[in-house]
RNA sequence: GCCGAUGUGGCGAAAUGGCAGACGCAACGGACUUAAAAUCCGUUGGGCUUAAACGCCCGUGCCGGUUCGAGUCCGGCCAUCGGCACCA
């Protein structure tokens, strides 16, 4: 619908023509950079980068879309090539997603796995110069040699760093190697570069590398340490250059025994001896190293980093695994951008001239060859006498990266969402409801979205916000993952198991209310949980049973109003019932436990059903019992409101309310136990005393008869509940 | 390896620290029917005892703890599922 992707557009503007102001950890206009090339810092950039690329789509893929080197759709290989593309800059705002889930109401598991994508580690950036190497020698001054940085997350063990290993893709490499080692180097280049990303990460394969050559200085003590490049170390992650310290972390332990590089201890286990707490991980006291010997691993992190920091050989850094928002697509069905490019470079297209709808082509499919379809309409293409349009498409997620936010003023052509409408929706506290934090206050959907949509909407809100165009920094205040629905066989539903109920065969037979009801019935919203035929058969039958206690079929086989249906007063029981229903049905809805709200209906109307013929049945107990049941099964409850000559339509009945007097009992159950064990139950009076409650335990005879000859040492009694005699 | 969930009958599941298994499915028995379907009624965690009833014992993944009392709280394991993963 171009009057809704209008606006995806117009947000996209918004975000290109904004940069990540580092200072104020925001975003904010353009306008304000200061800098030589605004191009180099928008939120929105074009990137010439090795990118997901998937054959089988005819697309690049964002990471978050690629799974196990598949792609998440169709499960398609996914190879690596590069690619200039748009990318979205959503590391700048890896700290604000991540400090912003503190403040939400979300599973736990869901919070984890956005945490985990993002991926935050602290630790130090540390300085290595590279001596003897092509570029330098012995003699070249300290100060001139070139500088390799390495991200560590244990900067308190510097001192047993005794190599370094560079990524085999790092361009450093090509000024690193020496002379004699240029062709082992290439060699094993060549031959990673070969290798899919699958079997790369596989991690039972033995450790391989090769010397450059190259010798880099411990910043800490100035020792020489060889440099190697090995395909553990990934150019992806932080610079894409590690140092290596065997003597605490296994990856490197099992490259420096492959290859007989020098281990040193620099941390202590407790109980061990140095030499035994080689391969040890964990926290210990620093050993072997002069500025740190005696500390935890604590206050040598903090000395050692001040130290570089004093020294510039290192600093305090922080790193995440969260990449760029790789934003463009080879496919003809997304938005277009609204960019234009003129002399190699982009400019946005004015406002006024969205929605930029995307040209009419003959063949819609991806090339295959990387180039978009959009590609192939020449006119479209052509923008001006020296620009033409952008033709990379945007992601599915574009679109749904803010349609809650459409959802609060769907009609607005003015903006894309009103300010009072955004205000009243998705803004925080007022005078109606002053505890409502802001956001939507309830977001149902599946955990697969964790990483995606999830992830993409609270990055667009924030930059939303920051340019003051949404009251609140997240969208989704309280979210609740419903679990999935697996075949009857209890597999994922899939092709490939043939296990597949499509909801449509259900509702053929059964009807739309029996699948809702059954869907809710079948146990915890969040729950992961098989489909049963059987169960819905159930649910239909309680359905039927419904109609049935209020509907009769005569002599001709139609369907009349049941003649014990009557306008009288419930009796007490029936009114207790009916209460007790009422009651049940709104917390449960409240707590969203649908399970158990559907189980207290079925035993309301087991309890009336036997009663037909017998007893009649009040007409404002079948009312209040169908405004229960209608968010359950709409149809049949309208129906039968309908039937019952009810006044109004029953979507606009107001909800029932309960009298909390008329739940109370007579007479109580109270259960005796004696040392925790239950012997008897005994009825009596509501509210009878401790006393009585202990008097009367004391004298039943089930007790005295298990009591045996101990002698009552306590009894415990919980009023209208039990009595516990404790004996010994 | 790290992170997160989940373990209760034949099955889906209930249970503010207080009667384990509500409700439903399946199964079995019965009523209705010429018969079947549909519907209605009843039984249904395991075991021991008994002619039967009554009665008794065991039972919420495993081991321990707290408590008068634990499916529920605490500690330690085990298993299954999901996510991440040579992430430095």
């Amino acid at each position: 619908d171009p009057a809704y992707y209008k606006w995806t557009q117009w947000i996209f503007l918004q975000i290109y023509n904004s940069w990540f102001n580092p200072e104020k950890k925001r975003a904010e206009p353009i306008s304000t950079y200061q800098g030589e090339d605004p191009d180099s810092v928008r939120l929105a950039y074009v990137a010439e980068v090795p990118v997901n690329w998937c054959p089988e789509l005819g697309t690049v893929l964002a990471n978050e879309e690629v799974i196990d080197g598949k792609s998440e759709v169709g499960g398609f290989p996914v190879v690596r090539r590069p690619m200039r593309q748009w990318m979205l800059r959503i590391t700048a705002f890896a700290d604000r997603l991540l400090d912003g889930l503190e403040e939400l109401d979300w599973p736990l598991s869901l919070k984890a796995l956005q945490r985990n994508w993002i991926g935050r580690s602290e630790g130090a950036e540390n300085e290595f110069r590279v001596a003897g190497s092509s570029r330098s020698d012995d003699r070249t001054p300290l100060r001139d040699l070139p500088v390799i940085r390495v991200f560590t997350t244990r900067p308190d063990t510097l001192y047993g760093a005794t190599y370094m290993v560079l990524a085999p893709e790092n361009p450093l490499v090509d000024e690193m190697v020496t002379e004699d080692r240029h062709r082992p180097v290439a060699e094993y280049r060549a031959q990673i570069a070969a290798k899919s990303d699958l079997e790369r990460t596989d991690l039972a394969k033995e450790k391989t590398g090769v010397f450059t050559g190259a010798f880099a200085l411990n910043p800490a003590n100035d020792e020489r340490i060889p440099i190697w490049i090995a395909d553990y170390v990934l150019m992806g992650y932080g610079t894409g250059a590690i140092m290596g310290v065997p003597a605490h972390d296994v990856r490197d332990l099992e490259f420096a025994r492959k290859f007989d590089l020098s281990v040193v201890p620099v941390v202590q286990a407790p109980g061990k001896t140095p030499e035994e707490s080689i391969g040890y991980v964990e926290d210990g006291i620093a050993i072997n190293s002069p500025l740190l010997d005696g500390l935890s691993r604590e206050a040598a992190t903090a000395k050692i980093i001040d130290w570089l920091e004093k020294n510039e050989r290192g600093r305090r850094n922080v790193r995440f695994k969260l990449r760029d928002w790789l934003f463009s697509r080879q496919r003809y069905w997304g938005e277009p951008f609204p960019i234009v490019w003129r002399d190699g470079r982009h400019e946005a297209l004015p406002e006024m001239e969205l929605p930029l709808k995307p040209p009419a082509l003959e063949d819609f499919k991806p090339t295959g060859t990387g180039e978009p379809p959009l590609a192939k309409a020449k006119d479209w293409i052509r923008y001006s006498e020296n620009a033409t349009r952008e033709t990379n498409t945007m992601p599915q997620w574009a679109g749904s990266c803010w349609y809650y936010l459409r959802f609060c003023d769907p009609g607005n052509d003015r903006r894309f969402v009103g300010e009072e409408s955004e205000r009243y929706w998705m803004g925080g506290n007022d005078e109606a409801f002053p505890a409502k934090p802001g956001g939507i206050d309830l977001y149902i959907g599946g955990v697969e979205h964790a990483v995606l949509h999830l992830l993409y909407a609270r990055f667009w809100h924030k930059v939303l916000y920051d340019l003051g165009q949404v009251s609140k920094p997240e969208p989704f205040q309280r979210l609740v993952n419903q679990g999935m629905i697996l075949g009857e066989d209890n597999r994922k539903m899939s092709k490939r198991w043939g296990n597949v109920i499509d909801p449509l065969d259900v509702i053929e037979i059964y009807g739309a209310d029996a699948f809702r009801c059954y869907e809710m019935f079948m146990g915890p919203l969040e729950q992961m949980k098989p489909w049963s035929m059987k169960g819905v058969e159930g649910v239909s039958r309680f359905l039927a049973r419904v109609w049935r206690l209020m509907m009769t079929e005569n002599q001709a086989g139609e369907w009349e109003l049941s003649a014990a249906v009557q306008d009288v007063e419930p009796t007490k029981a029936q009114q207790k019932i009916t209460h007790a229903t009422v009651k049940k049905v709104t917390n449960d809805i409240e707590s969203l436990s649908f399970n158990t709200a559907i189980s207290q209906m079925m035993i309301f109307v087991n309890a009336f059903i036997p009663q037909r013929g017998t007893e009649a049945i009040p007409i404002s107990a079948m009312h209040t019992f169908l405004v229960l049941l209608n968010p359950f099964a709409p149809h049949i409850t309208s129906e039968l409101w309908e039937r019952l000559n009810s006044a109004g339509n029953i979507t606009a009945q107001t909800w029932p309310v309960y009298d909390e007097k008329l739940l109370v009992e007579d007479e109580v159950e109270i259960v005796l136990q004696v040392n925790g064990k239950v012997r008897d139950r005994i009825t009596v009076p509501l509210g009878a005393t401790n006393a009585e409650l202990e008097a009367a335990a004391r004298a039943n005879e089930k007790v005295r008869n298990a009591l045996g000859d101990q002698t009552i040492r306590k009894v415990v009694v919980v009023p209208n509940k039990l009595v516990n005699v404790v004996g010994g």
